[in-house]
DNA sequence: CATATTGTACTATATATATAGTACAAATAT
DNA sequence: ATATTTGTACTATATATATAGTACAATATG
């Protein structure tokens, strides 16, 4: 299970913390298909935010098929493998980098500095 | 001179990331003391947001001594010098790289597709 | 069966953010 | 002097975000 944080200070919406924490939790293995998330009104006490707040980000990922929602059970880490080309991949993985790299550069970070926090994260 | 960027998804208002650029740009030494940023209405234009976001962020960093303004002349680099730490400088490469390589793991791409790629853009 | 739990769906309200438009004061340029 | 540029200061409006409160439907539990 995730150990969810929300940060104020970021100015990113709480509800699009919670989403980027579920899909980072998926990406690095941390959450697996079928592994139960916290009930939205658990989720919502723990982090000390409103059940709708909650609420919002697991409908948005139910939405992106990341998630799977069940009235009266739960909701749960769904199985998504989407089909897609390999042009399709290799265009979209070249328009994310760019756009990264042109943010991480407007902070002064160079190339190295990103391959370099990458190759630590893993 | 920055080549200010924003990001609409990242949900960080524009005026914090135009803050935040600002900020980065001083302590890595891209901007030094004394020099003139572009005008409220030509970084208004030139990044398609409202003269009053470029406003806020300008009158919120001479707030904090970190710019000064002069009306009819143009707003300048204070001789404050801002302090940002190596953990600081660290947390700030992590944030972006965890947004950045969260997205690429939504999209399948895994932490060496994007190291591959971008060795690529070098 | 009845009850509790869980996701869902509303209304209402408050605040933050961003835009549009206008106007003015101070400094500069012509 | 006059006009332009620049920062500043408003009003008004729209949208996004978050909260509070309430209620309901589907499922699970006793």
């Amino acid at each position: 299970m995730i150990d969810f944080k929300l940060d104020p200070k970021t100015g990113a919406p709480f509800y699009r913390q919670i989403i980027d924490q579920i899909k980072f939790g998926i990406a690095t293995g941390k959450l697996k298909t079928g592994e139960q998330l916290p009930t939205v009104r658990a989720l919502a006490v723990d982090l000390k935010v409103n059940l709708n707040t909650v609420a919002k980000a697991y409908r948005e990922l139910e939405i992106q098929n990341v998630l799977e929602a069940q009235q009266g059970t739960g909701t749960f880490i769904g199985n998504t493998e989407i089909q897609i080309t390999e042009k399709e991949k290799n265009d979209k993985l070249k328009e994310i980098c760019n756009e990264f790299s042109s943010i991480a550069f407007s902070y002064g970070f160079s190339t190295d500095d990103i391959i370099n926090q990458l190759q630590k994260q893993q």
